[in-house]
DNA sequence: TTGCGATTTCCTGATT
DNA sequence: GAATCAGGAAATCGCA
């Protein structure tokens, strides 16, 4: 067993990934997540179409949700677009996530706005959850309201109410009671290039084969995230093998740190996202 | 409390 | 010889 480094880590991550990332799974008072992630001088009315994309990743492993459940094209836009959606746009965009996503960005607006007032609210990242079962649909599928109706709930962003009428979404979370599994983080990384500084890199990408360029680099990001610091590319890649019999993944005779998705993995392509 | 799924850890042996 | 792959076995952890 080997615990390595973090400097090793740093020093092949860029500033994205690396430890000004903070991660979703240490709970932290909502206006200090939203600090450490965005800073008060990047509002997102001036973020760009990327800077919006990060910030949906980043609130779906703040929640711990399945990044293939969300929609991206229907995010297609830039910060000012963004900012000009109505809560009924986000649910129409993002389903039962919406509701997270709009306040999400309304406590950064309001924090860009406001910064200290907005430190007194105490408001923890699951007060702002969803509020509404599970509507769940294919990975890619615009949500459409008519087919899937919600109760159209009116929460004022980061009033005192939203402790009372939000929790735990846990119809979200039913589906990976344990956060992002190591192979949506996987597929995380390679669907993001801009965050992925050389660590996978796809060998065939409509076949869906990677490659590890940076193996121990990527388990030590995985031991970040589940915070197990003697994760070690050995042990992340016992994990993959296991795929293998769930047809998650599927073996690549005679290349090493090469993979690729199986049949029951989502979401990968580019016809998905 | 229990069972389950998804890893995590450790191990041995094979292959590159 | 080191790194990686393959897979068995047991332990751990979070959740229902």
């Amino acid at each position: 067993m080997s615990v390595t480094p973090t400097t090793t880590l740093d020093s092949q991550l860029t500033t994205t990934w690396g430890p000004n990332n903070s991660y979703p799974d240490v709970p932290m008072v909502m206006s200090g997540y939203t600090s450490r992630l965005w800073p008060h001088d990047s509002q997102p009315q001036f973020w760009s179409k990327y800077q919006v994309w990060e910030w949906l990743q980043q609130v779906m492993d703040m929640h711990q949700i399945d990044a293939s459940n969300i929609p991206f094209q229907n995010f297609d836009m830039d910060g000012h677009q963004l900012c000009s959606l109505s809560y009924q746009d986000f649910i129409r965009a993002a389903g039962s996530v919406g509701p997270i996503l709009f306040h999400s960005l309304t406590e950064l607006k309001w924090s860009g706005q406001y910064h200290v007032e907005i430190g007194q609210l105490e408001l923890k990242p699951e007060h702002f959850s969803c509020p509404f079962p599970d509507v769940s649909y294919p990975p890619g599928e615009i949500y459409d309201p008519s087919i899937h109706p919600l109760p159209v709930a009116s929460p004022t962003p980061s009033s005192p109410d939203i402790k009372r009428s939000y929790s735990r979404p846990h119809q979200v979370k039913k589906h990976n009671p344990r956060g992002t599994h190591l192979w949506e983080f996987i597929r995380d990384i390679l669907l993001n290039p801009e965050r992925n500084p050389g660590l996978i890199k796809w060998e065939d990408r409509t076949e869906g084969v990677f490659r590890f360029l940076k193996s121990e680099a990527v388990a030590q990001l995985w031991g970040k995230k589940k915070n197990n610091s003697s994760m070690t590319y050995e042990k992340l890649s016992r994990a993959m093998r296991y795929y293998y019999k769930r047809e998650i993944l599927e073996r690549v005779d005679g290349r090493r740190l090469v993979y690729k998705f199986g049949r029951n993995a989502r979401g990968w392509r580019e016809s998905e996202k």
